[in-house]
DNA sequence: CCTTTCTGTGAATACGTATTCAAAGGGAAC
DNA sequence: GTTCCCTTTGAATACGTATTCACAGAAAGG
C-alpha cells in the first residue's frame, strides 16, 4: 500500500508537505503542489483513513442500530439515515436489532470508534442506556425511547392510542381489539395505554382482556392472535394494530379467514408508512404531520450535535394525526 | 479516553503486557492477568479499534453498496448480508446506489479501509470496474454483473427470460408485454433478451416494439408504461415484469385501471421475493432454487475470501426456476 | 546594511495498539 | 556448578497521518 511517504519521496519533498497539500494546499508553493499532485496520481495514492482517524480522533462514521427491515417503517428510516449521512460526508455502520439479545451488537458498537449513534432498539428500561450515556459521543434514540429520557425523537404514542380509540369508537364500533407488542417497548406500551385510557373515558367500560393482544410482532404471532380474537363471540368489528407492519399481517389473516376489510372488520394501523398509502392497502393509519420520517429527523440532529458539540438535549415528541383512508368504516 | 497505557500504569505493568492480556492471556502470568483485567474494569477501558486497525491493517469491516430498499429484493439481501457479517464478527458499512451518479459513493468506499466489498450497483460496462479490480481486497458483485466478469453471484438471466416466455406462451397468451429496466444493467438486459429470443423461437415472430418497455424502475415510470401498453389494440393479456418490484407496481396500476389479475391480465415477476409469496400477492415469479438469497451467498464467499486469501475467482450463475402461483393463468 | 516579519519547508513527534527484541529469572539436564 | 532452554516481562518500534516546532530564506521597513 502506497503511503504519503512514498508520495513524498516520488515528489522529492517531505511527508509533511504531502500532508499539507492534501489538507490545505494554500500553505504550499504552487509549483510543489503540482508536483505532489502528480506524484499522487502517478502512484494512485489514497490517504489511509484509519491513520487519519487515529490522529484526528474522528471516524466520520455513525452507527445505526435499526429495527428489522421486514417492518417497512425501518426501511424508510434506514434509507433516509444512510443517504442523509452520506450527503453530509458520513458513512453509516448498520446493525439490525435481534429479537433476543442485543448485547453483542452493543458491545461491537461501543468498542467501535464512531462519531455518533442512532438507535431504535432501546427498551423502556434497557440497562444499556447508562453505557450509552457515558460515551462522550452523541446518541439519539428514534421511534422508541427510554424511561430515563436521554436524546430521543418520537411520536406521542399515548396520544396516538387515544386518536385510534376515538376514531374507531366514533365510527360506532362496540367491540374493538388492540394488537400490539411487548410492553417493554415504549411505542407499544404508549399506544396501548393511550388506547385503553381513551376507550374507558369514552365508553365508561374497560376493553376486555381477550381483546388486548400483545404479540412479538412476527407474522406468525399476529396471525395466531387474530385467529383467537375472531373466534370470540362476538368478534371485534374493528382492530387497532399498533404498527402498520402488524396491520398488514392482520389484514392478510382476516382476508385469508374470509373476512373483508373494512366491510366486516375495520383496521387502523400506525406509523403511516409509505406502503400504507399504497393502492393495494389504502390503510388508515396514524402518523405525524411532517414530510421527514423520525429516522431522518434524528439523523439531522445527530450530525448537528456531532459538528457543534454542546450540552444541549434533543427531546422531541411529535403530534400525531390520523390519516383516514379505506380500511376503516362505520 | 483511557488507553492501554493508562491501564498499564494502573495495574503496575507495561503496555505490552496489557496488550498481551487482551490478545493472548496464556502468555501472561495468571496473577498479572487478573490484575490487568481488574484495571480494565476499574477504568472502563475499551481497546481503540482504530489503532488496532492501523497496526493490523484490517478493519473487520465490509462495504455494501446496495440497490434501493424500496425494492424488496434488496431488503432481503441487505438484511442477510448485515446479519451474516455480524455473526462472523464483521461490521457492514452500507451505501445505497444513486439513480444518477455513484461516483461519490465509490470514491468514499475506495478511500475507506475496508476488508471487502459487496455491490449490486455495477453496470455492464461500468468504468469503476477496473478501479475495483485493482484493489487488493476481495470484491464480489451480486445480482448484477459486469461484462468483463470479475467475481459475481447471479441468476441466469437469459434463461430466466426464456422461462417467462415459455410459461406465458404455454398458457396460450398471444400478446405479451415485457416491462424491464435500463439495458446497461445485466439483469434487465439478460431477462429481456432471453424473453425476446424464446418468444421468437416459439412463435416465429418478434415481440412488437410497443410491447417492450424499458423503464427506470420507478413507480411512476412503470405506471406510465402500463397506461401506454394497455391502450394498445389489442392490449397484452400477459405481462412479464423483470423484477417483482416492477410486478407489484404493474399489478397496482392494472387494478387501479380496473383490470383484474389474472383474469384480464396475467403477470409474471422475477426474483421470487418473500413478499411475492405473500397472501395479498401470490405472485408467479422466477427465482433460483436454494434457500439463500444472492446477497447471502456472496457474503459467504466474500468472508471466505477475506479469511483465506487466494487467487480463486467466484463466478456463480444459478439456474432459474419458475414458481407458479396465482397471478398467471391461461 | 541591519533588523524584523513572513512564508515555506523538513524534522520530529503524537495518536494507541501489536509485535519484535532483548533480558532476566528459573528450572532442568548434565 | 555449569550450560541450556523456557517462560515471562518491559523497552523499543512500526503502522500512516496531522501537527508542532525550528529553521532558512526572502521580503519589508528603517
Amino acid at each position: 500500500m502506497v503511503s504519503s511517504r512514498d508520495v513524498a519521496k516520488h515528489a522529492g519533498v517531505s511527508q509533511s508537505t504531502v500532508s499539507r497539500v492534501l489538507n490545505d494546499p494554500s500553505k504550499v508553493n504552487d509549483q510543489i503542489v503540482k508536483k505532489v499532485q502528480e506524484a499522487i496520481k502517478a502512484l494512485n495514492y489514497r490517504p489511509n483513513s484509519v491513520a487519519r482517524s487515529l490522529v484526528s480522533n474522528r471516524t466520520r462514521t455513525i452507527a445505526l442500530i435499526s429495527g428489522p427491515l421486514h417492518n417497512p417503517f425501518f426501511v424508510e428510516t434506514t434509507t433516509s439515515i444512510v443517504n442523509y449521512a452520506e450527503s453530509k460526508g458520513y458513512r453509516t455502520m448498520v446493525f439490525f436489532e435481534n429479537t433476543g439479545e442485543n448485547k453483542p451488537i452493543y458491545e461491537e458498537v461501543l468498542s467501535e470508534r464512531v462519531d455518533g449513534i442512532l438507535l431504535s432498539s432501546i427498551f423502556r428500561d434497557d440497562p444499556i442506556f447508562d453505557d450509552l450515556q457515558n460515551l462522550d459521543i452523541p446518541v439519539i434514540m428514534y421511534n422508541r425511547r427510554h424511561n430515563k429520557g436521554g436524546n430521543f425523537v418520537e411520536i406521542d404514542n399515548m396520544q396516538s392510542g387515544r386518536l385510534a380509540a376515538s376514531h374507531l369508537l366514533g365510527l360506532g364500533h362496540q367491540h374493538i381489539c388492540v394488537v400490539g407488542g411487548p410492553d417493554h417497548t415504549s411505542t407499544f406500551y404508549g399506544r396501548k395505554q393511550g388506547f385503553l385510557e381513551e376507550y374507558k373515558t369514552l365508553t365508561g367500560t374497560e376493553v376486555p382482556p381477550s381483546f388486548i393482544k400483545d404479540t412479538n410482532t412476527t407474522e406468525g404471532a399476529v396471525h395466531e392472535s387474530i385467529v383467537e380474537v375472531m373466534s370470540c363471540t362476538p368478534p371485534p368489528s374493528a382492530i387497532f394494530a399498533a404498527t402498520d407492519a402488524i396491520a398488514i399481517y392482520v389484514m392478510d389473516k382476516l382476508q385469508q379467514m374470509g373476512f373483508h376489510v373494512p366491510e366486516d372488520v375495520s383496521v387502523c394501523g400506525m406509523d403511516n408508512v409509505t406502503l400504507a398509502k399504497h393502492q393495494s392497502f389504502q390503510l388508515t393509519s396514524i402518523g405525524h404531520k411532517g414530510p421527514k420520517n423520525l429516522g431522518l429527523i434524528s439523523a439531522e440532529y445527530l450530525i448537528e450535535m456531532m459538528e457543534n458539540p454542546s450540552e444541549q438535549q434533543v427531546q422531541i415528541t411529535l403530534e400525531p394525526v390520523l390519516y383516514d383512508r379505506k380500511t376503516t368504516k362505520s
